[in-house]
DNA sequence: CGGATGACAGATATTGAAATCTGTCATCCG
DNA sequence: CGGATGACAGATTTCAATATCTGTCATCCG
């Protein structure tokens, strides 16, 4: 079974790379022990990735895109009220790191950390969640069942609004029973907002 | 005028834990440096102090009352219209926070580093800050001009989805000159909301 | 007597020498 | 020739010895 009968590609570094973070953590986790576990030259590694932090941020926006993907099928639910889906796109999102944070805390804290060095990546992530965040509502105003002057920037203020139910930097407060409701009120609040006046 | 004349008071060691911690930072403000800065012996502030932890907590309560006491003038204001009042209480609350952090980075840090260990203290302060906001929204309620079930519910829930304009951890956000415009589009969210329907 | 002191034990932090890592590149191999 | 290698320099991390700190308490002093 040895590895390196296989070609060396960007992939089965990543990969390689996922497990080293998941097994020594973020601050442990070098170069050399990637390439260590894929029975090659650390040398090799560098063919593929410019510089550690470039593979670090390439690790990053794998696990960020899949957290897109999995919402984008909500978001582009076009079938849906508008209003359901925006409140189901933030509860998902919710779920979805909670559920993270809560099933592996130290691979979440680890991602957490890799997220915090990895600057443009978290911010095209979060370009792209907005602007799924923005398609809902756009959809809802075409539908006549919500109303924002701004769509784009009614979008960024729920996203900003709910961050207490999305950024790692609240994790601690997840595990707390009561954050639940405390997302639906924030989530009430604002969409007795957005609710087009029935004329 | 020796320092050592005077009474030794938890004021005045309070008073030298603050200068000790402007000067060296959480990590590396002792509590012999406390006691040298007063000349005395480090045995003396433990009279007044249980634990070095005690004596940061106080310091910490000291800085969270300021903050909390300089918005007790807004809330109290019965004269005002509650919606004004509403907004002009979140948005001293994110002023006062983003001065802080932008005049005095480090010691904005330092106090970010004790709210993370005091957690009792800060639990308290929060309750404070949400109590305050609860008493303008009753008075909207009562006034006929906001609407809400649930007013304590509706304070934390306007608390929750403010919480990037005044949680230390998103303080690298407050450089941005966008914040501002950010701040107004979750308060015009929230306050459509909560505005009684007019009948 | 009530409050301040400083010696002390165990825990924590600092330091500097040795080990390891990052990133490059001349060289090798299929 | 194109991709893999490992020696290398400079930067970073580790580790163990050393120093400092926390919290207690028997003792001292006004």
């Amino acid at each position: 079974m040895s590895p390196t009968t296989e070609t060396l590609t960007a992939e089965r570094i990543l990969e390689a790379t996922e497990e080293v973070l998941r097994r020594h953590g973020p601050a442990k986790a070098t170069v050399v022990d990637v390439a260590r576990a894929l029975g090659v030259s650390h040398g090799s590694v560098y063919r593929h990735f410019r510089t550690k932090a470039a593979l670090r941020e390439a690790v990053t926006k794998r696990w960020l895109d899949r957290t897109s993907e999995a919402l984008a099928g909500i978001a582009a639910d076009e079938g849906r009220d508008p209003e359901a889906r925006l409140r189901d796109w933030l509860r998902a999102l919710f779920e979805a790191k909670r559920r993270k944070a809560g099933h592996d805390p130290e691979l979440f804290a680890t991602y957490s950390v890799l997220v915090g060095e990895s600057g443009t990546v978290v911010e095209e992530h979060l370009a792209e969640l907005t602007a799924q965040l923005t398609g809902i509502v756009e959809a809802g105003v075409a539908a006549g069942s919500l109303a924002a002057a701004d769509p784009a920037a009614t979008a960024g203020a729920l996203f900003h609004a709910t961050g207490r139910f999305h950024d790692p930097c609240y994790a601690g407060e997840w595990k707390r029973p009561e954050i639940e409701g405390e997302l639906e009120a924030v989530l009430d609040l604002m969409l007795r907002g957005l609710r087009a006046p029935v004329r």
